[in-house]
DNA sequence: TAAATATGCAACAACATAGTTGCATGTCGT
DNA sequence: ACGACATGCAACTATGTTGTTGCATATTTA
């Protein structure tokens, strides 16, 4: 069979921490409100939780949880400013993520390179 | 102020389709079983119902339930083959998610670039 | 100091998710 | 036809998520 040649390298990409530790931030992201928070905060302002919250149809409490995940992910960053809490975009996680995309995509364009050559063959 | 020179441009971010439609698929991701599935079915092979709950610790009918959210989200597909249900990656829906965090990250370098930009003239 | 602002904390309801078990159905090989 | 294999369906439990309301606390500002 033909598969053997690339088992090891996609069972690495399985056992290698790399994809495992990516699941909580595609979570974290997996929300269309905390979506639009990142989108927001990525444009480079540090926003307060009241500003956050205008323009939305959910409660200020509601974004402070919405916050708090996107923090336990490491995606957002908070300062206290006096009163106030202000919120930034920190993008190192994000990067994981996207390289995380990357190796799956590249997997996939291997597999798709293999069968184009297997049919090229026959 | 200087954000209101990108502010229309990070509310078309917002606005477009493509970020909101993104989030549906960074759920289906943020899943371990999920993700690992995922990481599987791109090395190119479709592959059984049986043989993807091989080497896991939950029942075939967990695997099956993850494999529908995935389903869900448009990025594995199902052909029926005898008996069996072959499941195979589906490539397209990773590729939006991969655009939407590549315009993420975007636009946060622009927000980095203005920032020097700024220090610079100080 | 007192009012207004910005936020924190806790309890609650509603709903979604992850996983299980038990049994039914369809398909292959003998 | 019959046993073995692969899967489907439904019910159920446990737990997590999303959002709310009510009240407490800290910080400006007048």
């Amino acid at each position: 069979m033909s598969p053997p040649a690339n088992a090891r390298s996609s069972k690495a990409l399985l056992k290698g921490p790399a994809l495992r530790k990516s699941a909580p931030i595609f979570a974290a992201l997996g929300d269309e409100t905390r979506l639009r928070l990142v989108a927001v905060l990525c444009a480079g302002s540090a926003l307060s939780i009241a500003q956050l919250t205008d323009g939305t149809d959910i409660t200020r409490q509601a974004v402070t949880k919405h916050l708090q995940v996107l923090a336990d992910a490491g995606l957002v960053r908070d300062v206290k400013v006096g009163r106030e809490r202000l919120w930034e975009f920190e993008s190192s996680r994000l990067d994981e993520a996207r390289r995380s995309l990357d190796i799956i995509a590249q997997q996939w364009d291997a597999a798709l390179g293999r069968l184009q050559l297997a049919l090229e063959r026959s």
